[in-house]
DNA sequence: ACTGTTATTCTCATACTGAGATTGTCTCAA
DNA sequence: TTGAGACAATCTCAGTATGAGAATAACAGT
């Protein structure tokens, strides 16, 4: 049935309410590890678990619009247009399967949110607690949120091999040591400096010189590092694969 | 806000309404070039003009479903579940600028469907007519749809460098000419045919043998070709990638 | 039988990757 | 002040992958 056809013979109201919600999966990398924005619910059902931040669509805003809301709302930052300027904002996925909110019928529009070590979230006056949880260790959550989570850390895994998104976790300048750091961290891995760092100066426009170094070495030793910014381009090429693993692959 | 506290303070039908539909993206090989469903729009607003099947989610049915009715309405073929057994779908966006439907608030979950050579379509009852376009050649498309289309082709385009998908738009069984001919389709690019081979037998998993060859040779020519059916693998290693377009990158 | 087509296999030069080693700078603690 | 360890940056080398072209042979049609 056309969406036109079924506006024409039947009054809105009347059909099932659905209501669309956005979820945010932000991650940031804080304490060398990498973790996502979770906030507590206070209300029934799920009271006490905690969930992705996330609410209802308003009627004049887009999907995008919507998304980087509720990350402000939570985070007091704002998203590409906002001051800080630097998170990436992208969709996931949509859920709607139709229990998975007890209540109503609830079509989920999910997001993707990286960004630079961010600070502590506030808790908004919906929510009764607000914090970052490092991906390894997580709680319970509400709903489906740990599929969805599950889904936002794979893609943003995936994202690292053939965009320059490392970069969106990274400061304004960084070395290549950082930039590797953030792939280590993301990713679970060790990689070997010596080939990451031909890698990261091989692909074209992936980082550029600033032309300046590190004030002074490492806090355990070693020479002052070069800096770099991000580079233009927008995806990566050739890209720079993960370690495959075989029981990804079949 | 968060969902449960919505939902504790207010009747959902005191909200504005939202309706949510599914939109299919369907492709498929037919005359040597990629096609897409489409369906011509019997009522306003946009009566006349092509759109993509779709339709409102039902009460109880999930997104996949959905998408899997909409496509078999108009197809008469279901999807993975469904006797033809080869027809992948995949969810692509959801898209829900508060003006994309004239009349009201409509978010739309999009989903991309391959198959092999599908037969013609059948007009639903709702439809004027539905038919398989070239997508080298497309009508003007009612809503946002032609962004929604330019998205699946952009998705499929690279599903096939990363993923044994090609598989899914030929037959049972194939020759490799055969599924260097959906790249190249699908593409738009020829491939170096030796280069092809060579690639698709190193890849594990990607095709495997059925110890059989074509009853003949081809229509003008050459030797009879071995036979080949889908693989295990769900993901290429290394991957098959398009000849790089400067451009895509930065 | 002859010509043109196409499947399949090779060759070879170039590019990319993983692993390991080297060089030199820097911090920290004895 | 000096020695030990950490680490940025570069290099080597073998193994693997890719692009381009060519060779071989089986087949359809004339």
């Amino acid at each position: 049935m056309d969406e036109s056809e079924f506006l024409a013979g039947y009054d809105p109201r009347a059909y099932p309410a659905v209501a669309v919600t956005v979820d945010v999966v932000a991650l940031t990398i804080r304490g060398g590890g990498l973790r996502v924005l979770l906030i507590r619910r206070a209300e029934q059902p799920y009271a006490g678990l905690w969930a992705l931040p996330g609410g209802f669509i308003r009627p004049e805003e887009d999907l995008p619009q919507a998304a980087a809301r509720e990350l402000a709302e939570e985070t007091g930052l704002s998203g590409p247009a906002g001051p800080s300027g630097r998170i990436h904002i992208e969709q996931l996925a949509s859920y709607g399967a139709p229990e998975r909110d007890p209540r109503m019928r609830i079509v989920s529009v999910s997001y993707l949110a990286f960004a630079p070590d961010l600070p502590d979230p506030r808790a908004g006056s919906d929510a009764a607690d607000a914090s970052w949880h490092s991906v390894d260790k997580l709680p319970e959550l509400a709903f489906d949120h740990d599929r969805i989570l599950a889904h936002g850390l794979e893609r943003a895994r995936g994202k690292l091999e053939y965009t320059p998104l490392a970069t969106a976790f990274a400061g304004e300048t960084f070395t290549i040591s950082e930039l590797r750091g953030v792939y280590e961290t993301v990713w679970g891995v060790p990689l070997h400096a010596g080939n990451f760092h031909r890698k990261i100066l091989s692909v074209p426009g992936f980082v550029e010189s600033t032309g300046e170094s590190t004030e002074s070495g490492g806090a355990r030793g070693g020479p002052r590092a070069k800096l770099y910014r991000a580079g233009d381009a927008r995806l990566l090429h050739p890209a720079l694969l993960r370690p495959a693993r075989e029981e990804q692959i079949r």
